[in-house]
DNA sequence: ACCAGCAATGATTGCGCTATCATTCAGGCG
DNA sequence: CGCCTGAATGATAGCGCAATCATTGCTGGT
């Protein structure tokens, strides 16, 4: 134990050795710590051992803190998702991280709810952070937060919702389109008087409006609703299909979630329809026991995996490049719609 | 624009407003802006409100990484789990963010994956940014991340799994004792021959470890076992559930998830098996879907809500105060077993 | 009138690191 | 032999903020 270096502020904070003091046992000074440990190339190998050894030595753990202020790059990189309950959202997470993280990011993750509100507030204090990068889902924000995040010129890829106007890059699927699909598919199948049950998320109501606006292309307007609470559940599913059973004589259902979709099976089921034939189900997300109920569930396929990866790469190279400018790049990953044995 | 304070580095890397902007603007010194903005109470209300006028003015995002290198304190809780793709740790997330984050506290998320050696990498760089608290799954860590735990005098909390000696503090459930609850809830059932079908996870193993003990008391010693890869899917249950009933006469497997118990129930109605009479099955994490298949999964449920919060709590409660020790304090939040239809 | 006591504010310093420029030293060449 | 070149290393100066102590101005008690 050294006693000779008493510290003027709090008799050192940590209490744990920093770069001086390995820069003291190596014999060097340091910066040349430093580039041992950032950019070893630069560095002799017999510096760099002896560099190793006095790390050892003094369990040195560096404060990126400190590294962070100086340098101003973070290694940090926000990862803003509704939810994580969310199996889809959850293996977004799974697959951004599976990329950042060998090179060498950390993920501080913000949870922001399905509203503008919790969101503004996630936004600004993630930002005090400095981030060098964002990955962020849904694009209906708040008119501060589209500000702060404009100026903030951290690279930022949205994701999850296609968009016209993303504010720099964009990785997500059309909600409308798969409204769109979803009527088609059940048109084509012969359905015709459908109803909803949905959750109250501003996504689903982009697909219900694709939905609405196809089956109107097709001369039905009648789409009777209803709209399920936080979270979405196999229960509120049975319940609203249910209510919707009693009042419309319906073909089909469509659901915002798969777990709703397994309500309305059973619910299908304790009333001894015959799906599909006495009634049509369809979910969303092909979540894992889509395939698994009986009968398997139709659904629509979102490759979370697809959008997690291409968001994390295209905000690789953004955050690689030392100048970059807003670029407006917007990808479509797409979806499928998965054809099972309700439909 | 001012241009009346170049800068020497780089023009001021950020671009962004300082705290000093925002002190010029107000008429007042720096350290006072920062009290306005971090303790209010030593303010008079005046000066906060030029404070308010200023801070909006310039746009000003406080920077925390400076703040935190200042103050030895990041406001930061790493929160370590094997994956975020299963739901039961992703309720751990979600709740123990729902806790800190209203506190002030945001997440670096690290996945740990389900081995020491993966676990070893993430603590190290976890550790480097210097978080006030850290939430880490599970127990067999290496000795390496041990000895770097216990050094860094980071509060810090285990859950997950029962523990004898606990770096600080746990809270988790007793694997074997699941192990053993569902051998004496099979045996009560009057099922003898069983079988388990699971995942290769040392979590995994102390349940069949209790399964295993509990069954030896009752005479039995045989315990057919088929290991699953990762991850655990409906297919791989379904596949391994054919191979042991293709080589034993079972009247009952386990398995490690629900979801793998979903494929077995697959394999056994293809095969005209009436559950539970000819088999009984279950599964482990009462998932959300466990109730609706058909018929409903008897599985264990874990409160993944409780560990999460009492974590959270246990943690906030060790970093409010200023000097601690390691407390040792376990805190079992228990499991239930719950007995729906395959058994 | 004087000063203790307190609330409000300010000046100084350094948290631990890296960007930047300066220095040193071999080796090679005319 | 001086000079150039480039590789390796070092010295200096902040990054933006908060801990700490100092100062100011104001109250009320005597």
């Amino acid at each position: 134990m050294s006693d000779h270096d008493a510290k003027p502020r709090s008799a050192r904070a940590t209490g744990s050795a920093r770069l001086t003091d390995v820069a003291r046992v190596a014999g060097v000074a340091p910066m040349t710590v430093s580039r041992a440990l950032n950019r070893p190339e630069l560095v002799s190998e017999a510096t760099r051992e002896r560099v190793r050894r006095a790390v050892r030595e003094t369990g040195y753990v560096p404060n990126q803190v400190a590294g962070a202020l100086a340098s101003s790059r973070s290694r940090v990189v926000a990862l803003l998702v509704p939810t994580v309950a969310h199996a889809l959202f959850a293996e977004v997470v799974q697959t951004v991280m599976g990329v950042l993280v060998p090179r060498g990011y950390q993920v501080l993750l913000g949870l922001v709810g399905y509203t503008p509100t919790e969101e503004e507030g996630v936004i600004e204090t993630v930002l005090s952070r400095r981030p060098d990068g964002i990955v962020l889902t849904g694009c209906h924000h708040s008119a501060l937060t589209h500000q702060r995040l404009a100026a903030s010129r951290v690279p930022l890829v949205e994701i999850w919702d296609m968009h016209e106007a993303p504010i720099d890059m964009l990785v997500g699927f059309s909600h409308h389109a798969v409204g769109r699909a979803v009527a088609e598919h059940l048109l084509a199948r012969g359905y015709r008087r459908l109803g909803v049950i949905s959750a109250d998320d501003a996504r689903a109501e982009r697909r219900i409006d694709g939905l609405r606006e196809r089956l109107a292309e097709a001369g039905q307007e009648a789409l009777p609703l209803r709209r399920v609470g936080t979270p979405s559940s196999m229960p509120w599913g049975r319940e609203m299909a249910a209510e919707l059973l009693d009042h419309h004589a319906l073909e089909a259902i469509v659901c915002s979630s798969d777990i709703l979709a397994l309500g309305v099976i059973a619910e299908a089921q304790s009333r001894g329809l015959s799906i599909p034939h006495d009634l049509a189900i369809m979910g969303f997300g092909d979540s894992s026991y889509a395939a698994a109920s009986f009968p398997a569930l139709s659904t629509v396929r979102i490759d979370g995996a697809t959008i997690g990866r291409r968001a994390a790469e295209q905000l690789l190279e953004r955050m690689a490049r030392p100048q970059f400018e807003r670029s407006g790049a917007v990808e479509d990953v797409g979806f499928s719609l998965v054809d099972r044995a309700t439909t």
